[in-house]
DNA sequence: GTGGTCTAGACCACC
DNA sequence: GTGGTCTAGACCACC
């Protein structure tokens, strides 16, 4: 789990924690099935409360990724995330504008943001797509 | 000055000023020199509070977007713009970083985010670009 | 937190807490790491709102001094106040071009700013310099 | 007159119009006795209104730098400037601290900001020290 | 009339 | 308990 936590940052803590384990899982590093630590072992290894490390998994959970099983822990459940693809698109989308919006005032060609945007698929998913 | 505001939003409503004057600089409807309403006809105009519209304001400066002129109120400047570039591009990698992740593991094919991305261009950038 | 506030001059509140910050930092009593006090804490210390101690650590965090982390609130970060060396020459140099020319037209000696500058210098830091 | 304005510092515009003006002496561009345009003329040139001019003359004036004489307009008084010379250094001196704290935390070595503050009383008083 | 500063108080997300 | 956001209202400097 090579989660890299910024403290000083203005993204939220357990939304880092969500959004590592969705890259671990876009690179294959986390697959359908895998076990998940504890929210206490987690916690203390990255350094975080163990409601925050819920939180993360509570709203993984809700968005498909995850399953928590009672008193068993959470495992990864890659298969359900297909559901949630229409609202994946939507929140994309105004993402997306948003970088575009920018990116446009600031003379970047779409080209590169093409490139940085391959370049990231190529890194993450190389060996699953 | 076209702002659709959604106040049930979870970005906050200085973003979202922030977000569409961006986006208004994109996509030319705002010009260099152009002047902004003064932040008390802003915020009567969209409903909320002269220190919302304000900080929105203080940020495009800071990000080099706009200029606020003493007691004459802000004007657009796109030519200030460009030193951004570095910090935006990281910005946007990491924006970018997570909704690769995701789409990867939503089974997404990379074809359509760039075709997403694309449409974007084209309804923003389309007399510019 | 020794700062000697002054409500009857004309230089903000919170750049006088800006700057007593920044004199903190160069005198080594507040070093790398070492926690600021909540914006409640230091409000209630010095006898003003929350808001305007907020203003002046917001500005510290984009000057580098600072790093606000979520809900443990502001540690020193002297490290990365390296990186704005380039903006600081140039407001200190027009800051000095008005020292300089109105020493000239008082016929102040150069030696006599240098010689205050250089008390000040070893006052300051005298152990870090 | 060559007084560079920029009216999108925070620095006031009258301030600006102040500091110029000392600048001019200080370098022997304005000598004693030698007449300012009249605040309409100057306003004009400098596209400022005229209330903005006549409020950085009366500064001037009460600072020793200038007379303004009835219906004749203002004049260098060079002369008088020496008796302001102790509440000078008091507000120098401040300003000085504020670069010299920020200086230290930036690892500027203070060499620097002596050369820097040498270059500049060579470059305005050359012909004068 | 403009933004700048400051106060006061509220609710909230986060941890 | 922490800072973040937003509102409301005041006074002020500036122009």
């Amino acid at each position: 789990m090579l989660l890299n936590m910024d403290f000083a940052s203005d993204e939220p803590i357990y939304m880092q924690i969500r959004n590592g384990i969705v890259t671990g899982i876009a690179t294959g590093k986390l697959r359908d099935g895998d076990p998940l630590p504890s929210v206490r072992t987690l916690g203390a290894d990255i350094g975080v409360n163990l409601h925050t490390v819920n939180k993360a998994y509570k709203r993984l959970q809700s968005e498909g990724f995850i399953e928590i099983l009672r008193n068993r822990g959470a495992v990864i459940r890659a298969g359900d995330s297909e559901k949630n693809v229409v609202q994946f698109l939507e929140i994309a989308e105004n993402s997306l504008k948003n970088i575009v919006s920018e990116a446009i005032t600031r003379k970047v060609d779409r080209a590169i943001i093409h490139q940085i945007m391959d370049n990231i698929f190529d890194e993450l998913g190389g060996n699953t797509q």
